[in-house]
RNA sequence: GUCCCUGUAGCUCAGUUGGAUAGAGCACAAUCCUCCUAAGAUUGGUGUCGGUGGUUCAAAUCCACUCAGGGACGCCA
């Protein structure tokens, strides 16, 4: 448990003893710095309860809290604020468990094991750049729990059936149609594709625009869709010689960005479970017959909001994403029995989520003791508010936003870095710099794409971050054989890193509450700039009070090696050198 | 039409269970490398927290109404 929650609830115990019914207690970060550490403003909402005075509160706590012996500095402001420090002897000890265990005090998770649903990648369509969220939530939120002690299983799920196959096949059948998959007969040696994972990031929109003008190819787009689905075997191996040019290539960009999955399955993956579902759910009677297809209402009377059926099988019999989702999610169960779900995609897709979770349960494809989980994040939008495009009216790439920032990053490349590092360096700070910016805001709430946010390489940002642990680090290693303790504090700007760093398992709690890494990135950025200052105002190397020395050094280490822990979460590596 | 989300500095965003003087980065200006990496540090200032009303000792935060933008609402994924 985190410093501050043990801290917190000594003072609950401690007050609750004295008549001071404290509950649900938490320590909060002065926002005056000037009268101390931290606050208390629980005196004047109990002042109600109590009918007493806020300020005869405030005097009665603080009495107690003088008695713990690890707070000075405790004055009672304004209103009835309590504003308190911790006394250095305490913080000094307190650093030092850590410098022994970095994670002496953070919070494990019960043993659970999780499924993860993230990246959301379309066969046939190179990744663009609203994946990045997607990969980046999804990874580093699996690296966090398995951090907290969860076994994690994580799943692509590809997007690898659908309307798409039939679109990008009806627009091979018009560019090539000589191609020996098109024929009657089952050839004894297919034709290799004359297209890359290049051409794809074409052909699909130009597909897609033709079959939205055209009412008669988006026929045949159906009927293509459905041929596949039913197992044609030409334009299956045609699809699936697609597809494995794709995956490559979609591959390649995860790796970029360090992110992986256990599993690299696509929603065909479900079909062999595609019968036994819909036998379930004709066995738990869900089903039933509306204008032609077989749906399952999900709606219940307490919903504010409107809440249609979940179509389960199309007028003609096809399959729809839905159906797809909940033979998926019986494969799962069965295979990997997970205690959580959690799915990681576009608010947009919240409502078709919770049709999903409620006919599971209703059908019981999904034991009632298993928590399904939807976690939204926000759109990203073009600098006009709307869902991000290019001028040409396609979704930028995220291999060219990638690229971009690269080039950017070779500008300024130092000289000092050796040929044979660069291209791997000039890599890492890209990536950096991407995944950084992406954590920055909120998880849930739509975020404006602009470029000029990810090619900037000064104040907030990865570049910063990696330059400023680097140079820890660099120190460190020239001070390797001298002793690190905390021993004592000269001024407030050790003292103020200090703090900071026990702040360390408390944002790991709250990242993982909130499923949200800018908590995470958020710290990274208020420890290392915190450190940063005191750095430039001290000479750790040259300094010749040894008991100051040997707090700096420590102070040191620590603030590197949570840097280093947190960036590994966020999947960020730190170069050798910058 | 119904429901959901968003509205905070010129721009991009934070703002924890309501708390004291609403914060960062960018952009702009200035200063600091004979010592640990200047992708750094320091200093400068601007806010009708979309609006109105309400609850409260206390509201950016909670409630009601309202304006603006975005999104979701059965055979797409």
């Amino acid at each position: 448990m985190s410093i501050l929650k043990q801290v917190s609830q000594k003072i609950e115990a401690a007050a609750n003893q004295n008549g001071i019914p404290l509950s649900n207690f938490m320590l909060l970060k002065s926002n005056r710095k000037d009268l101390g550490d931290y606050q208390i403003n629980d005196c004047m909402a109990l002042a109600k309860t109590l009918h007493q005075a806020p300020l005869e509160i405030a005097e009665k706590l603080k009495s107690v809290l003088e008695t713990m012996g690890i707070f000075e500095n405790i004055n009672i402001a304004g209103p009835g604020f309590l504003n308190l420090s911790f006394k250095n002897a305490f913080l000094l000890e307190e650093l030092n468990k850590m410098q022994e265990d970095l994670f002496y005090n953070v919070d494990c998770q019960e043993k659970k094991t999780i499924f993860m649903d993230y990246g959301g990648a379309n066969i046939a369509k190179t990744l663009h750049v609203g994946h990045l969220r997607s990969a980046n939530l999804g990874e580093a939120n699996k690296r966090l729990a398995k951090f907290l002690g969860l076994k994690v299983i994580s799943d692509v799920h590809f997007g690898d059936i659908g309307r798409q196959s039939g679109m990008v096949i009806d627009e091979m059948k018009r560019r090539y149609p000589n191609l020996n998959y098109f024929g009657k007969d089952i050839p004894a040696q297919y034709d290799s594709l004359p297209i890359t994972a290049k051409d794809l990031e074409e052909i699909y929109p130009a597909a897609s625009r033709r079959a939205k003008e055209d009412e008669a190819v988006m026929e045949e787009v159906r009927d293509l869709t459905k041929q596949i689905e039913e197992g044609n075997p030409n334009l299956c191996a045609l699809w699936n010689a697609i597809k494995a040019i794709s995956m490559e290539d979609i591959k390649g960009i995860y790796q970029r960005l360090s992110t992986d999955f256990d599993l690299w399955e696509g929603e065909s993956d479900c079909y062999p479970y595609l019968e036994k579902t819909i036998q379930k759910l004709q066995e738990a009677h869900v089903l039933e017959e509306s204008e032609g297809a077989q749906v399952i209402a999900v709606a219940r009377e307490d919903d504010s909001s409107p809440m249609p059926p979940l179509v389960v099988l199309k007028s003609n019999g096809g399959t729809v994403y839905g159906t797809r989702e909940l033979a998926t999610l019986v494969s799962r169960v069965e295979r990997f029995h997970p205690d959580e779900f959690w799915y990681f995609a576009d608010n947009r897709q919240a409502l078709y989520f919770e049709q999903v979770f409620r006919a599971s349960y209703k059908a019981a494809l999904v034991p009632s003791k298993v928590r399904l989980a939807f976690y939204g994040f926000g759109t990203m939008n073009g600098t006009d508010g709307k869902p991000f495009k290019t001028r040409d009216g396609n979704i930028a790439t995220l291999t060219s936003l990638l690229e971009m920032v690269k080039e950017e990053i070779g500008k300024k490349l130092s000289d000092k870095i050796p040929e044979e590092q660069r291209q791997k360096i000039q890599e890492q700070i890209t990536i950096a710099t991407v995944k950084y910016a992406d954590f920055l805001p909120n998880r849930a709430t739509d975020y404006i794409f602009d470029v000029e946010k990810f090619t900037d390489l000064e104040g907030k940002t990865g570049p910063y971050l990696l330059y400023s642990t680097i140079r820890m680090k660099s120190l460190l290693k020239k001070s390797e054989n001298a002793p690190t303790h905390f021993t004592a504090f000269k001024d407030e700007k050790d003292r103020e890193v200090a703090l900071l760093i026990l702040d360390f398992a408390n944002v790991l709690s709250r990242s993982y509450e909130a499923k949200s890494l800018h908590e995470i990135a958020d710290y990274l950025y208020t420890l290392t700039s915190s450190y940063n200052s005191f750095y430039q105002d001290h000479y750790i190397l040259t300094e010749t009070n040894q008991e100051y020395q040997e707090t700096w050094l420590a102070l040191t280490k620590l603030v590197s090696q949570v840097n280093e822990e947190l960036l590994t979460i966020l999947g960020i590596e730190i170069p050798e050198m910058m």
